[in-house]
This record gives structure tokens, sequence and C-alpha cells, in this order.
DNA sequence: TCTGGGGTCCTAGGACCC
DNA sequence: TCTGGGGTCCTAGGACCC
């Protein structure tokens, strides 16, 4: 999908098309929206009385840019006060993910009804198999393509961009060449003019990292990795990576698409406002510490998972991350039983920096007997202390 | 006053078992 | 009085993706 999240937003604010409009930063008091007075439409706010960047302090990342945005150099995971030094004037809206949850199933089921055979690759994004859809090997693939594009558009006001290929690896490269609501075909003979240009990090897979690696072996394209050899690459990368690489270079990929999978594990985090202290902000900590749970064990119910890890998640003030997880006999999804452990791995952790980050992450999951209220489970312990401030955490 | 939240996969060491 | 080979599970960290 094309700047997901912000043409969603501009679905219900369509007086800011063409604005440079960015999303994020959704705890923060800025970057409201102006509420509509009783009889008025949201289409008629007028565009002044939205929220600029300039101003705005506080934490929090972008999450999407419009194009317009993007002219100025604003990208998505760009912190927000760096945002508003480029382009002062550009709309910042709150992020509202239960919306672009519901965009979100709207056009994965208009793709499904149209080919079944989907993979789900997160809110925005999907693979298909054209493989078996009647009419799906037209002109390459390009109608079936026209045609999924064309729905989409007609029943969401949406845009998105397709790339068709032999396999999922060149399919996503050539899904970015023609952005926004552009369609691009890419053969098997087109490898050596249409990838083997482009730098190496538009392989799904290398980042930031094994670029800069690459990089300082005078690795910069595609091509230029291709040309290495298969035993210099595991050298460099390791067995696994090596081959991958390796196939990667020359357009191989024998990934198929898969339609159903389980979820490894459900997580709950938050950065706060400002860094706490440990022991100075032992009782906010542990009223955060204590929603996360809750909403932890909201998500496995909703989800029907018990889990039979638990595990915390702390980022302090110098961006470092430490983690601690357990495994415990039985089973669980009640909060109190997550807050119960995720405290005892909590205790071995060294808390001496100001905490930027806490989170709390379910692993090992099982499928729930059933799903609905857990009325029938263990009440009457650490559950109804759930709100008392622990003296033994923090 | 830089730098979100929710995920997956991989590696690597240690425990433990046969 | 030296010392296998495989397997699984657990844990912590890191790279990467949407």
């Amino acid at each position: 999908m094309d700047a997901f999240y912000a043409s969603v937003e501009l679905l219900r604010y369509p007086q800011l098309k063409g604005l440079p409009i960015v999303i994020g930063g959704s705890r923060n008091a800025q970057g409201r929206v102006p509420q509509p007075s009783a009889d008025q439409p949201l289409s008629k706010i007028a565009v002044a009385s939205f929220p600029r960047l300039a101003g705005y302090t506080g934490r929090g990342v972008i999450t999407t840019a419009t194009y317009a945005a993007r002219q100025f150099g604003i990208g998505s995971a760009m912190g927000l006060m760096k945002a508003a030094k480029l382009c002062p004037e550009a709309i910042l809206l709150p992020v509202d993910f239960p919306r672009y949850r519901h965009y979100s199933q709207t056009f994965k089921k208009i793709i499904v009804d149209i080919a079944p055979t989907m993979e789900d690759r997160g809110i925005d994004e999907v693979y298909i198999d054209f493989t078996d859809v009647p009419g799906g090997q037209r002109e390459g693939g390009r109608v079936l393509a026209r045609l999924i594009q064309k729905t989409i558009f007609e029943e969401t006001g949406l845009t998105c961009s397709l790339g068709v290929a032999p396999n999922k690896l060149l399919a996503k490269m050539a899904s970015e060449f023609n952005k926004p609501n552009g369609i691009a075909i890419l053969f098997e003979e087109d490898l050596e003019s249409q990838i083997w240009p482009l730098a190496c990090n538009k392989i799904n897979g290398i980042g930031p990292k094994t670029s800069q690696k690459l990089d300082r072996h005078g690795i910069q394209t595609i091509g230029q990795l291709a040309q290495r050899d298969l035993n210099w690459l595991i050298d460099q990368f390791g067995q696994k990576t090596g081959m991958w690489m390796y196939a990667s270079a020359r357009g191989q990929d024998s990934r198929p698409v898969v339609v159903h999978s389980e979820p490894v594990s459900i997580s709950r985090e938050t950065t706060f406002e400002r860094d706490l202290h440990a022991k100075r902000d032992r009782a906010a900590l542990g009223e955060i510490f204590t929603q996360l749970c809750q909403q932890l064990e909201q998500d496995l119910e909703r989800k029907g998972y018990v889990a039979k890890s638990i595990g915390v998640k702390v980022r302090f003030d110098d961006f470092s991350i430490m983690t601690r997880e357990m495994t415990i006999e039985q089973p669980t999804r009640v909060a109190s039983m997550i807050r119960q452990h995720a405290g005892l791995c909590l205790k071995r952790l060294p808390l001496q920096r100001a905490i930027r980050l806490l989170g709390v992450r379910a692993s090992n999951l099982r499928l729930a007997e059933h799903k609905g209220t857990s009325a029938h489970e263990p009440r009457g312990g650490p559950a109804d202390k759930l709100h008392a401030p622990d003296p033994q955490l923090f």
C-alpha cells in the first residue's frame, strides 16, 4: 500500500490532499487533531487548524510521511524533532492503529477474493501467488495486477503498488519500481539490467549493518555482489547467510507463499515520556508494568493463546537493550501470572541506569483450549493485588 | 530535545539426554 | 585418566522488517 497510514487519514481529511503530512507521536498531547463541532463533518475542519510539526516537543518517530513531506527529506523512522526542523509546516497526525487495521483487513479481503493464495506480511503488505489464478499469466501478470489495484481503489479509495515476478524476492523489489500507484513486471531475463544496478540494501534482508560490511569490501551493487564466489561469501557471512546472499544476487528464491502461520511471540512495550529510574520512579514504573501485563493478557486472550515463556525488555537511556526471559511450568495468559514472572525477570537485570522503555513479552505460545473470558481462571491470588505497588519490584 | 511498537529469524553457549 | 556425537530445550543478543 502507498503511504498507507497517511492515505487512510486522507480518506477522512480529504482537505489535506497534496500537503506534507506525517503520522506519528501517538501519545503526545500535541499532534492532536482538532475536534469538529457537533454538526460539522471531519472534511470541513479548516486546514489551518491542524497541528503542525513546528513546536512539537517530545519523543516519537514518523511512521509514515506523504510524498509531499518526503520532498523535504522526511522519511519513516525519523525522529519527529528532526522532521520538525526539515519541514516545520508539515501537518502532524497521531497514529490510529485500529483504523489502519480495519483498512488492512479490508484490502486483504479484496485480494483474497480475487487471488486466494496470499501471505500476510504486516499491516500494509502481502505476497500473492498468481500461479493458479485464472488469467494470472496474461501479459506477464499485468492484467491481474491491474484488477487487484483497481478493485482496491474502487472499494477503499486507497492506492497500492504491485511487482510481479517469478519469486518473492524479485516481486518485492519490483513493487518499489513504480511507486506510488504503479505496477512493474519483472522477468528472469531482466536480472542484469534491472536488478544488478541496484544497491545491495534493496534486497529484503540486507540492512544497514550488512550493507556497511559489504561496502567495506567494495561491494555496493547487487551486480558486484553477484561477482563474489560462494566460498568467499560463506567465509565472510557464515554458511547460511552466505548461501542466501549468493542466491539472492542471482535473483533466486524458492520460498513459497505461506498462507497460514502461527505467531511466535506476542508483546507490549512502551517508551516513557521521560526516562525513569528504578528506585526514584518505582511507583510510576510499577503502574506501567502492570498495565503492560494487562494489555498482554488481553492480546493473548483475543488471539487465543497461552504462553509458556514470559520475558521483559528494558531500553536504557543510552539506548542499550537488555532482555530476560523464563520458561514456566504452567502456560498462562493471566495478567497477574505474567506480572509475577516478568517481575522475576526484571530482578535479574541491573537497573542502575535510567530506563527509557519497558516491555513484556509472551513466547513459547500454545493454542488456548478456549477463547472467551477467563472468569474461571484463578483469582484471589496476586490478581487482586494487581494495582498495589509491589515493594519487591524496582 | 535525536532515535516507536510489534514482530521474525539467526547465532551461540550451556544444560541435559541417549 | 581420557573424553563421541547427535539431539532438544533454554536463554540473550542482534539484525532486520513493516
